[in-house]
DNA sequence: TTCCGATCTGAATAGGTGTTCAGTTTTTCA
DNA sequence: TGAAAAACTGAACACCTATTCAGATCGGAA
């Protein structure tokens, strides 16, 4: 053995493969992910369109983990925000929010992990990827069931529910236009919100105050 | 001038127009948006790969003008449902509930003409499509608004959250599996429709009602 | 310094499907 | 019946981008 990969040489190649994810990641957040195409990813991370091959096996795998990457960071900020609320109601309507107000400020991106068409198969991980932010919508609708906040219902489609209404208001092509604008979007947010929270059974009056109370930790993660 | 397009030949003209696009339908029913491919579609409709472009200038116009006539007929659907209805919260619950009992009765139709990747620009036909029915369900619980029955709202985006809590729950890819079976279906039916009609803001008790009202009518328009 | 394997490059390739079009068939009408 | 025009056929073409791979370059060890 006359070779060994150093630890720096180490670092450089996960340097790279971040580089490549990232560059993906930009071009998304920028173009959707038809903008997502090998060549221009690999021009954006300074490597060779072949070189690109060498960290992902295809396209598909390139996506997939972009789109698992996004949901991850995703799931973390709803867990912090949920974590952080003082009761089941808030911590429900603080993940919530936290999902509004990350949608509307990465859009494209939203879009092209949710639903935007892709040349290649990426069924698999988004589906990893509903499920993940939905299971954990899931838990927080349940836990305030069990408070009584809640009426019974089945949970599980109760979150898939809450979500869809949640895209479908902000990211879908029926969401209102100018919510770059300040003011708008937190209309936005908490107009969406508030549908959301009503469907799984908050009362009108309570989700109104829930979603104000919410809506200012979640703007703060937006800087963070 | 030796040849002018007789009685006949308009017929035929316009019966092979429409049998690609039956075809067309027919195979996304079964296949989804990506099993229509021009070949495949002339071979169902038996006509040449060729022919098909004697009747749509190109792939994209044959799914939009798809899209266009799935749409109209789920449209006049919703609108014979709901006119039936005695008031506005029965027609807005009578709506909600023909738009869940089509989405879950033709999942994969619904599926390609909401959000299915498609090789081909159908960005247009699919948001007048999704405006169509949104505008539609925005008049209804505008409707039900001025009766009294909700609270005042941004209906144009209570209509768009209402439908993609139905589509997610219903036809997303984390819809509950086995909605073959007529039970699970309804049930999913209405579970969906009740978290629809309350993230509008009908009280949960007067949603149940309506809901197992509407279901019947809704029911029978499937066989129709 | 020198050698060898790892890594990178980017032009060439591959594969799949929408679209075209030259030739064939069908239809109309004098 | 014959001629002209329309309609149809289906194999060939075009296009686009993911993927490959032979050669160039880099990094590590002796």
């Amino acid at each position: 053995m006359v070779y060994r990969r150093t630890q720096q040489v180490v670092k450089r190649l996960a340097a790279r493969r971040s580089a490549i994810l990232a560059a993906a990641r930009e071009t998304a957040s920028e173009g959707g992910m038809a903008a997502v195409q090998i060549a221009p990813v690999a021009v954006r991370a300074n490597v060779a369109a072949g070189t690109v091959y060498r960290y992902f096996p295809s396209k598909a795998d390139l996506i997939s983990e972009l789109i698992a990457e996004v949901s991850r960071d995703e799931l973390a900020a709803i867990r912090r925000a949920a974590d952080a609320a003082p009761g089941p109601s808030s911590a429900l309507a603080a993940a919530v929010t936290t999902v509004a107000v990350h949608v509307v400020t990465h859009r494209k991106l939203a879009w092209g992990i949710l639903a935007e068409p892709v040349d290649v198969d990426v069924t698999d991980s988004r589906l990893a990827s509903r499920r993940a932010i939905a299971s954990e919508i899931d838990l927080r609708i349940a836990a305030a069931v069990r408070a009584g906040h809640l009426p019974a219902q089945d949970t599980a489609m109760a979150a898939t529910a809450l979500l869809g209404a949640l895209n479908e208001a902000l990211v879908g092509p029926l969401a209102p236009d100018n919510l770059d604008d300040p003011g708008r979007m937190r209309d936005a947010v908490q107009t969406a919100t508030l549908l959301a929270l009503r469907a799984v059974g908050v009362m009108d009056a309570r989700a109104r105050g829930l979603v104000v109370q919410a809506a200012l930790p979640a703007k703060m993660l937006v800087g963070a």
